[in-house]
DNA sequence: AATGCGGGGTT
DNA sequence: AACCCAGCATT
């Protein structure tokens, strides 16, 4: 079989059965970049409300690079890999400044905008500039790694190279924007990672895995890198002053998991402890050493599962009746019934919805 | 070349 | 519990 022919029924089965999608139809570069930066790591159901959220909060890239931090930050709230959302950030202000807000055509030029890599430069330029710049996403590798007993680990070097030249050859020169969007959909429709829909599929007779029975052992991946515990001991402080509370938080600036997200005052440990140990292992010195306090409770500790983390998170509630320096230079004093304007990790928006929105405190 | 970065659906 | 999603940046 000829690649133009496979070529061909890919995009004639895209052309029946294409999903309707937010971003289809348009050719507004804007809304494809924002798209599929979203959609980088993220499935479609995922992402679908944030991008229409996005795009009408911030509906070009002018109004996306005059935004604040924070509020691009708590547009992305929840959606995870805040970088992301930062890069994008960082990338409508260059464009503004030195590309007149006009984004560049060609996947070359692309790439060197930050947050877009090999995969959302060839998607912008095929899909709203119709280069031909084949995408390779995890759909591509699992199809072609199928369709041609593509048998070296995709996450290295040989195997991606093998991926990409297959790619190359398969896309459709005069429309390469709905090519790659045909395999994408098809991977993710048909060629699907667990039990693929074989005796729906259109290539099925050209397919090197379905005609050796090797469908379940393609892609091949490399060892996965082992997950690792991480213990998150998190101080909430209440000051009850006259008329409001406040409790004390911290916007993460460090090259660490959540940055530019905020989180409560945190004491991290190798190891799970108690609030007692945190205490008398001094950990709790610079923010409570000089302050009268009551230690009110501690909560039973949060089990949040990443991909390559697991995350223990203890909170520990604690009474203060006066400020301090250090939490002064150190800490956002936030009034307990505005904690939902800051952009939260999930785990920090959970506990607070449980422990301060009902009829708490 | 290896590691870090989120959150959630599917199996 | 493992897998993996329209990946990218950093070291």
């Amino acid at each position: 079989m000829k690649d133009t022919a496979l070529t061909k029924k890919l995009i004639s089965w895209y052309q029946v059965h294409k999903r309707d999608l937010p971003w289809r139809g348009t050719s507004d570069p804007y809304k494809i970049w924002v798209s599929e930066i979203i959609l980088q790591q993220t499935r479609i159901e995922q992402g679908r409300d944030y991008f229409l959220r996005f795009v009408k909060f911030f509906p070009d890239v002018f109004s996306l690079a005059n935004a604040s931090r924070d509020e691009v930050m708590k547009q992305w709230q929840g959606l995870g890999y805040y970088s992301r959302a930062n890069n994008m950030h960082e990338t409508a202000k260059t464009l503004v400044k030195e590309y007149r807000g006009k984004f560049p055509e060609n996947a070359v030029e692309l790439i060197k905008l930050k947050g877009i890599g090999p995969y959302t430069a060839a998607a912008v330029a095929s899909i709203a500039f119709d280069k031909p710049a084949a995408v390779v996403d995890g759909n591509v590798i699992r199809v072609l790694s199928r369709l041609f007993g593509i048998e070296k680990a995709y996450d290295r070097p040989e195997g991606k190279q093998a991926i990409h030249k297959k790619a190359n050859k398969l896309i459709d020169q005069n429309a390469p924007g709905t090519y790659n969007q045909a395999i994408m959909d098809f991977g993710a429709m048909i060629c699907v990672p667990k039990n693929p829909l074989c005796h729906k599929c259109p290539i099925k007779e050209d397919c090197f895995a379905f005609r050796k029975e090797k469908v379940d052992l393609l892609p091949v991946a490399s060892k996965p890198a082992q997950k690792k515990n991480r213990y998150l001991n998190y101080l909430v402080l209440i000051l009850k002053t006259g008329k409001d509370d406040y409790t004390f938080m911290k916007l993460r600036t460090e090259n660490d998991i959540w940055k530019n997200l905020h989180d409560f005052p945190l004491l991290e440990t190798k190891s799970p402890v108690s609030f007692k140990t945190l205490l008398r292992k001094g950990l709790t010195a610079d923010i409570l050493g000089k302050t009268s306090f009551r230690y009110i409770e501690s909560h039973m500790p949060l089990k949040h599962q990443l991909t390559h983390r697991t995350l223990y998170a203890s909170f520990h509630v604690v009474h203060i009746h006066q400020t301090n320096q250090y939490l002064n230079r150190h800490f956002k004093k936030v009034k307990i019934s505005a904690i939902d304007q800051l952009a939260l990790p999930r785990l920090i928006d959970r506990f607070v919805e449980n422990f301060f929105s009902p009829n708490n405190s």
